[in-house]
DNA sequence: CTACATTTGTGAAGATTTTCACAAGCGAAG
DNA sequence: CTTCGCTTGTGAAAATCTTCACAAATGTAG
C-alpha cells in the first residue's frame, strides 16, 4: 500500500510512511491504509475538507483562463467575486459574476467572506492590491505577478512563475547535454 | 554583495556563496561580484544565453493566455508553432502564426527545430502528444495537463499544477490557524 | 611595501532529511 | 489459541543540506 503510494508519488515507501507518521497513524499493520479513511484524514489535515471562497483580482488573459477552468470549483475553490480596474470591463458579466471596480475591493472581501485571492494583475499594481487584500482580511494569495509580494508572514503567498519553470527546463536540458 | 543577493533571494549570504561555488568561482574577494559578468555566467550555466524554440500544443484558454504573454518572448522563448485538434481552430491565425492540425505535429517539430513544447491540452490527449513530441525530437515539456507524463528520463518535464498551489495555500492557512 | 578593511570561497560543524531495517500489530488459517 | 505472512510505524544510521567561521584574496591608504 505504501509501496503503491510511493510509486505514484515518485518516492519511496519509507518516505510515504515517515511523512504520514508526522501527522498521525492512519494505516493498519499487515493490512495497509483504508483509502477512503486516509483520503478523508488528509483532506482534513490539508484543509480541503470544506470549500474556500476565492476572489479573482485582474480579469485579463490569465484571469479569464483561470476563471473558466472548471477544476478549481470541482476541487472546492469557489470564485465569489471578480475585480478589475479597466472601466471597459467593470460591469461586464463573466459566468454568474459581474466584474467590480477596485474601489469596492475591501467591501467585497468583507461582505463576501473572501479568504483567498488569485492575483492576476500586472506587476506594478500587485503589491498595492495585495496589501489592501490583507488589510481587508484575506488569508492567502496565489500570485501570478512577477514580483515578490511584501505581506505579513501570517499571510501565505504562493508564487506562480512560469518563466522560472521554462528556465528550469532549459537548465535540465543543457545539463543533460553537458553530461552526454 | 552576497549579502544583497541573499536578501533579494530570501536566503543567507553563505548559501548564495556555497551555491555559486558549486558551479565555479565568480567573484573577487574583498570586492564582490561584477554584476554583468556574474549574470552572463549564470545565463550560460542555466542555458538561457540563447533563444529557445517553443511550440504551443493546445490553443485553448490557457494556451491563449500563455501565447499572448509577452514575457516569454522577452526572456528568449520564441513560439514558432501552434497545434490544436479542433477543426474550427485549425487554420485560424494567432499573431503571426497559423494554427496547425495534430497530424502535422511531427513534421512541424522536425522542420522548425522545436526544442520545447508547452502542453496545454486536456489530460486524456496529453500523454499521446507528449510521446509523439519526444519521438519527434522535443527536448523538454512544460506540462499543464493534470497527469504525470510518461516520457524517457532524458526528457525533462515541468508540471504546472495550480490546484496543488491552491491546496498548499489552504494547508498553510489551516496550519497557521491551528497554531494560534 | 606594509597594514588594513573587505568580501569571497570553503572546510568543518551542525541540522535536517532520507534510508534502512526491524519490532509491533493485524488478520487469516489451522 | 498459536502460527504465519504481511505491512505499518519508527528508532538508528546514512546521506544531504545549511550554517559557521576563518583563511585566502583583493584593493586602498599611508
Ligand atoms: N498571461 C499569462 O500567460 C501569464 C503567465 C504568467 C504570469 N502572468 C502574470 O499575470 C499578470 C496578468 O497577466 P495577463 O496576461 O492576464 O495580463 P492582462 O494585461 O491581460 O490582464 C491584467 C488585468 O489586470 C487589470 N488591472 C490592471 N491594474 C489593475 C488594478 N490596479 N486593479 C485591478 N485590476 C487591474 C487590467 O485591467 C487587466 O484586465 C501579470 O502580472 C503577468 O505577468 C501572466
Ligand atoms: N484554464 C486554466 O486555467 C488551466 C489551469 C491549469 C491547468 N489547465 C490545464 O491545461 C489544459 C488545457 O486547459 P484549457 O483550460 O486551456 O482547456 P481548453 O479546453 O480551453 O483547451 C484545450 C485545447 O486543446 C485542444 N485539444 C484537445 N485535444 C487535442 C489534441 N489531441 N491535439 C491537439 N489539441 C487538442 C482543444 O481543441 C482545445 O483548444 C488542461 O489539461 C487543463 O487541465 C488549465
Amino acid at each position: 500500500m505504501s509501496e503503491e503510494l510511493a510509486a505514484r508519488g515518485q518516492t519511496t515507501a519509507a518516505q510515504v510512511r515517515k511523512d504520514l507518521s508526522h501527522f498521525g497513524s492512519f494505516g493498519k499493520r499487515g493490512l495497509g491504509y483504508r483509502v477512503r479513511e486516509l483520503r478523508a484524514s488528509l483532506q482534513r489535515i490539508i484543509g480541503v475538507d470544506r470549500p474556500w471562497r476565492v476572489a479573482l483580482v485582474g480579469a485579463g488573459r490569465i484571469g479569464l483562463a483561470l476563471f473558466e477552468y472548471p477544476a478549481f470549483r470541482a476541487r472546492g475553490y469557489e470564485c465569489v467575486a471578480i475585480v478589475d480596474s479597466d472601466p471597459e470591463k467593470i460591469g461586464t458579466v463573466w459566468g454568474n459574476l459581474t466584474i467590480r471596480g477596485p474601489e469596492e475591493f475591501e467591501t467585497i472581501v468583507a461582505s463576501l467572506d473572501v479568504e483567498l485571492i488569485i492575483l492576476a494583475v500586472p506587476g506594478p499594481a500587485a503589491q498595492e492590491l495585495a496589501a489592501r487584500a490583507v488589510d481587508a482580511g484575506v488569508k492567502g494569495i496565489l500570485n501570478f505577478a512577477p514580483i515578490r509580494l511584501n505581506v505579513p508572514p501570517r499571510v501565505p503567498v504562493e508564487d506562480v512563475n512560469l518563466i522560472m519553470e521554462l528556465e528550469a527546463l532549459s537548465f535540465a536540458i543543457t545539463q543533460a547535454q553537458r553530461d552526454a
